[in-house]
DNA sequence: CAAAAAATTTAGGTAATCCCTAAATAAAAA
DNA sequence: TTTTTATTTAGGGATTACCTAAATTTTTTG
């Protein structure tokens, strides 16, 4: 039960990872996080060291890397919260989705669950982001089906 | 012209540094600061000497701190930020005062300044936040008077 | 399939930030 | 003026996030 700690940086990468991983099956290799981050690969292998440390993601050595069950827990967490803050930003400031996406990147990992539960209550528990993006349940936010 | 970069800490000092110097007319001293953050003089010694290298506090070795002109417009900016961001908690969510300023408290810093604008527009550039404290304007954001 | 090319990791640094303790120094109180 | 308290300095430690150059592995290609 002890809880996990990431940087923000590795959270970053994490997300990132998710998306390439999930959302469009591809293979997540260290120049394809490095192109997108604007770093040399030799730092990205450095963030998945850590990562592997952590026990979040499997780095295959050479041959990309995958998010371990628990690495998938905390990504969706993140991304929950990535996507409810982006449903308050296009819902409530008019903002585009790539406006929202923006923003909510820099804030997402700053959020507390409970703020971002509020939001989700406020909007009715959506269950996709301006995006059409699954937006992750949270139990501890009561859902009325 | 050069942008003036503070890290988060950094950014937490300068907020309390004004509230005690313009809002309770305290003399900042190195020990309130110390108690305030948890952390050992010393530790707060170093912050200030950081901000004075970056020129936004005059330390009077021994006697305490101060903002220069510099690091009052940058830290309005960020109670601006904080303030915005507490009355969309307020208002919006439902927030009492305390959990506003705590959320607030971890999101200024990270927040853009275009979101804020938005959410001020979206209030209509209210003056004050739930604490009655002031929001500063920024030129930037059209405030109809 | 072997050689060349490309991708990736390792090794070894650097710099910034945030934190600490112990000792020195300055200011405030008695 | 002495004692006490507050503060700073000196000297570290740990973490994070970068980098380059060299070594290694995979992939491509002739």
């Amino acid at each position: 039960m002890t809880k996990i700690e990431v940087t923000e940086n590795e959270a970053k990468h994490l997300k990132f990872i998710y998306r390439q991983q999930y959302e469009e099956s591809r293979r997540v290799k260290t120049t394809s996080l490095a192109k997108f981050f604007g770093v040399r690969p030799a730092s990205v292998t450095e963030v998945l060291r850590n990562l592997s440390r952590k026990k979040l993601v499997i780095h295959h050595r050479y041959r990309g890397v995958e998010l371990t069950p628990k690495g998938i827990k905390i990504t969706q967490k993140l991304l929950r919260k990535h996507r409810i803050l982006e449903v308050l930003l296009a819902n409530f400031l008019g903002h585009d989705k790539e406006k929202a996406c923006q923003e909510a990147s820099r804030l997402d990992y700053h959020v507390s669950e409970e703020l971002v539960n509020s939001i989700c209550r406020a909007y009715g528990h959506p269950r996709l982001c301006p995006c059409n993006k699954p937006i992750f349940p949270d139990p501890k936010c009561e859902e009325v089906r």
